[in-house]
DNA sequence: CGCCATATTTGACGCAGTGCAAATAAGGCC
DNA sequence: GGCCTTATTTGCACTGCGTCAAATATGGCG
């Protein structure tokens, strides 16, 4: 791979262009056609990746069967760093869209690592924001009801993968209602309510697995004021 | 500090004694009492921390005033590390006893790592780890009812800090109903309800802040058979 | 353009779990 | 030992949202 590739994104900006170098010349290129994963929950963890283009998901089956979205993979981002505690993939990645990958074999992204720190502190970095990121929904997951859940991935959406739009914004990448669901801990059904009720408000818009939100403070109000929203599950007598 | 003190822990072992010398001049003791926090949400975050003995709870307050435990620190685990994302502490760290902890000003943390690249490895491992561990718990939140991921709290507390004794296992530090519920997502009323029946059952025991776990097979069966148990809010007629 | 598979919507219903209010227990301290 | 604070337990009414079942839309493809 040509090191120029690398250099635009921020995990590597802090590197030498001589490191950047090294670290593109061993990698290979893969490319991952939409809903294909580039890899799979118990597939052995044999490579490191680095997103260049298009979008990923990070998705776990439970036990029960129900699927979690465990986070999302923008261009720039490495992923599939999981090397040096677990053998098997705890989750699958799946391209939401066609995407561009760069692949390292982990025995030679572990000797980057050694030869070169700033690598290790950029994979830190990485790991620091995922974490608070996940803390962050997990405290959201832990207090908050289903719909301001909602609202909140939808914003969490927004500024993932927004494009402005005459309009309003669109999400870049294909959301289904199965997809809010598996992000929000909660089931497709009411999802779906939820979204249609917001549909009829006007606050969004969009069909079968596209999302365009129309008025983005209406949904930030819906999401934070405690008074906000009258659930979509109708008053009951 | 001794830099003996550093040795026995594994988030130092790969480190040469001369590495971890370095690290130990450089810190300064603090000894936190029961209760106490070592560091507080909003605080800015100048210092990174290793416990050396004791346990501290990583707690988090929600915008409507319900509090979340993220997760726990045992001896001989570095915290309170997230030094390069966020100027102010996202949690605070409150001892659950008596705990002794080694400190590093921020600055000096920084300049060991870029000296010691083991030592970022180290932080990146300890990383993994605890955003492996919070998926793990993300995921239960999502699909899981609330007596099961009672269940599933109690057994990770026991292997966290499980002491055998002769008609149990006793979790070593106070863990109080709140706590329980704010270890998954529930209310403290929901907590009691459940944790009194396995108590009647003879699966627990123990009063007050705390908990010894007398039938751990039991605890096991109820968290993951998806037969087991009969929630405690009894058949209504 | 029409068919088919896949997404989405919708209704009815019930229960797991919450909210509230209050009783009860258990330590710790003087 | 008795008092006071803090933790735990409990009853009851209520509801958010999951479950089941089915209708309806939508886009892709031949």
């Amino acid at each position: 791979m040509n090191m120029a590739m690398l250099s635009p994104f921020p995990a590597f900006a802090t590197l030498s262009a001589q490191e950047r170098k090294l670290i593109a010349t061993a990698s290979s290129p893969k490319i991952v056609a939409a809903g294909q994963p580039a890899f799979s929950e118990g597939d052995p963890t044999n490579h490191c990746f680095l997103s260049l283009s298009g979008h990923l998901k990070l998705v776990r089956t439970a036990s029960s069967g129900e699927i979690v979205i465990l986070g999302f993979v923008d261009p720039g981002e490495p992923f599939g760093l999981g090397v040096t505690h677990e053998i098997r993939r705890p989750a699958s990645a799946i391209a939401l869209r066609e995407s561009k990958l760069a692949v390292w074999p982990i025995a030679i992204w572990r000797e980057l690592q050694n030869e070169i720190p700033g690598l290790t502190l950029s994979v830190n970095h990485i790991l620091e924001k995922r974490l608070f990121d996940l803390q962050e929904r997990f405290v959201e997951m832990a207090c908050l009801d289903v719909p301001r859940r909602v609202a909140l991935a939808v914003l969490r959406l927004i500024d993932r993968a927004g494009r402005r739009e005459a309009d309003g914004v669109r999400i870049a990448f294909p959301v289904s209602r199965h997809d809010v669901a598996a992000l929000t801990g909660t089931t497709l059904h009411s999802a779906s309510r939820i979204l249609v009720r917001w549909k009829r408000q006007g606050v969004i818009a969009g069909g079968r697995r596209t999302l365009l939100v129309r008025d983005v403070p209406a949904l930030i109000r819906l999401a934070t004021d405690p008074e906000a929203d009258v659930s979509p599950w109708g008053q009951r007598r």
